[in-house]
DNA sequence: GCAAGCTGTGAAGCATGGTTCACTTCTTAA
DNA sequence: TTAAGAAGTGAACCATGCTTCACAGCTTGC
């Protein structure tokens, strides 16, 4: 037995380069999903715009269908979570509820694309199986609220998880029927969203003297 | 020049053996599609199930594409005139609503699968602009009923087409998020959907002349 | 029966696109 | 400078699945 001499370390800065690397494969994918949808992201066509060989592609990820994955969940997860701070704030549970439908709602229509890949493109494999996740968590929040709201007496007694998950495909619905160019008016959508929780979309335009700063319930 | 006879023409049975084998054909790739997806339905598969060669498919459609689009339509067809007829019917407004809409969701709960290939299955092609059309039928429907119902005053002023096409994407949501075997309740969807309407799924459950609104400013 | 014309066949052809791999190029430590 | 080890390369490979086509088999009119 003999001890080799290691001839070779990664050092900091190669450590850097590989992580940028596999950042910029990130969002070369990423953009192609945003302007093509899932088909347009191709392996060699990340490669192309990424800069790099085809064959280098799997030197970072094992598998298309891995890379496509992680692109979606780094995406949807920092829209996730944006959510959720917001269920999760101060204010009665009907109020978050409006700030909710109308970030989730505000957010899909400054980025129609993202959103339209996100929600509504077709896809296959791991990555349904991942919107599919993503879209129930989506429902979790709206069907969390809703509970709260009925227990708090703002709304009228509902069942909970079939209204939140009916809220979360009327969204992307209404957002995408005709297209991703043509996105109805936000707040029409957020007001139908409030309807469909049993709140009055105009009870706070005209600002009442119920505004009691009820503190969070959990 | 010179004249041929004629030796052969199709007669009225070889005409009705076709006929019977292309909707064979059809019937066969429903089934698949309905059982698996539209991914399901390959062109062999579609073959084997009819009990002829593949090459067989290409005497009576041009294309899988072709097919497929065929099979949707004649399904998709089936499903929207019902509705279409149901809109068209007798009442008021805000009472055919209710009425599209339970049937819409009865439909489609009752056969969930075929709901969710025709509705939310993954898909490409010229079949997903085929869907994209289908859906547009439905949110047509919702949205000229509840431009009658506003006018009637059965429900307040709001903008018709984005609610309606909330409702469109609100429905197939609700049945699918939780998978095609864990179907909601029918009638809390409904109600769901009557709300996002700007109706109130209690009034005729009691049948009052004046509905005391609930009470939801705290 | 026979020839013309149509239908059925399924293996081969072909397109697409993910994946591999022998090879080259680069980085590091001595 | 040199050698070990790692990263980059891209053409070839391969899997999938739609489509074609030369041929066999059937139906019809005479």
């Amino acid at each position: 037995m003999e001890f080799h001499t290691l001839a070779y370390r990664k050092t900091g800065k190669v450590v850097a380069q590989l992580e940028a690397n596999r950042a910029r494969i990130m969002d070369a994918a990423r953009e192609l999903i945003v302007e093509g949808g899932f088909a347009a992201a191709s392996v060699a066509a990340v490669a192309r715009k990424a800069g790099i060989a085809t064959g280098t592609i799997y030197r970072y990820f094992p598998s298309r269908e891995a890379l496509l994955l992680e692109v979606f969940r780094a995406v949807s997860d920092r829209e996730m979570s944006r959510l959720e701070e917001i269920a999760a704030g101060p204010g009665r549970p009907g109020e978050r509820l409006r700030k909710v439908a109308e970030a989730f709602v505000g957010r899909a229509v400054r980025s129609a694309r993202q959103a339209h890949a996100l929600l509504a493109e077709p896809l296959d494999g791991t990555v349904a199986a991942e919107r599919l996740a993503f879209r129930r968590r989506h429902a979790a929040i709206f069907e969390r609220l809703i509970r709260e709201a009925v227990a708090a007496g703002d709304i009228p007694s509902m069942n909970a998880r079939v209204t939140a998950s009916a809220i979360t495909g009327a969204i992307p619905s209404a957002l995408t029927l005709y297209g991703p160019d043509d996105v109805p008016s936000a707040d029409a959508l957020v007001d139908a969203v409030l309807r469909m929780a049993g709140l009055d979309p105009d009870a706070d335009k005209i600002p009442l003297t119920e505004d009691l700063p009820h503190d969070q319930s959990a």
